[in-house]
DNA sequence: GAGCTAAAGTTGAGTATTCAACTAAATGGC
DNA sequence: GCCATTTAGTTGAATACTCAACTTTAGCTC
């Protein structure tokens, strides 16, 4: 079979590629900073913050949280780790099974985001949403849908 | 004047937000794990190489690599130290500033780069560019563009 | 129910990044 | 020419993440 060996990016594919990670980086950074100064925290520990607010009772499984925040479970562990020591979030054993954790959103945990949140929201307008056309938006949503489908696969 | 507070995210907006985000994050990481595996080290360093490769001579200053690879001087800083005990880059000192150094790709920078590209490139279109359509390329292409243009801006 | 394998989570070491503080050289008045 | 301000880049400490190794408990299978 003709491999065709490397399969060159042509400059549309240049261009979407480049265009894509840049895009990426400048707002996940931009986020970052932005919770950083206003909530004390990185966008992943927000995220998981604002995971454990929409569950019921306020709490999920380790590792039901570490797959809805796209975690390694390690990864959790450690940030529990830190929100706990900030007094935003609570692990408690599993009745159930005792090798498991329910990760608990504090008061403190919901007031902290209570907080935070308008500016968090202000702040993805600003930083992306105010710089694309409806059109763009829903575009934006098939495209990282499709993209998240794909990455989901067994195959990688 | 009528602040209606936080103005929060409709469905669109949501979907569109959690998509980026999500495929971000997960495309990234993906594109870490393999070159992390194949080349021995992060996307973020790859690029570095990769921009001295385009660059004249092989070289940049310090500044410009920083600016060219989205880096702060101090990330860049620590990841030219690292990439110089692979022996992959060398910092020289500018002649006609000497506050400046000059970051050189080496022939093995070269080399691990040539090595490395055609998996990269491969892993690009497998986790990325072979999930969208021709259309979608194209528009992520100007979404990319839009956001970046839109985050270099002096307000943020 | 004994033993095996899988699942849940934690831990520690190593690496990448950030932030603030720093050194040193260039630049711009005056 | 001299002093103040920028600019270039580095450094160290603190934080976040990865990977591999580990402990404990569940769930099977016989």
């Amino acid at each position: 079979m003709p491999v065709t060996n490397p399969r060159w990016l042509d400059e549309r594919e240049q261009r979407a590629w480049r265009a894509f990670v840049t895009a990426s980086r400048l707002l996940l950074d931009a986020l970052d900073r932005d919770l950083q100064r206003d909530a004390g925290m990185p966008h992943t520990y927000y995220e998981i913050l604002v995971r454990l607010s929409e569950a019921p009772d306020h709490r999920l499984r380790m590792s039901e949280l570490a797959d809805a925040t796209l975690a390694s479970r390690s990864r959790l562990s450690h940030a529990a780790a830190r929100l706990e020591e900030a007094g935003w979030l609570r692990r408690v054993e599993c009745p159930t099974d005792k090798r498991g954790h329910y990760a608990v959103l504090t008061d403190a945990g919901r007031r902290v985001l209570t907080a935070a949140a308008p500016g968090h929201v202000e702040a993805v307008r600003r930083h992306m949403l105010d710089a694309l056309t409806p059109e763009q938006v829903d575009q934006l949503a098939g495209i990282g849908e499709a993209v998240v489908a794909n990455l989901s696969q067994p195959g990688s």
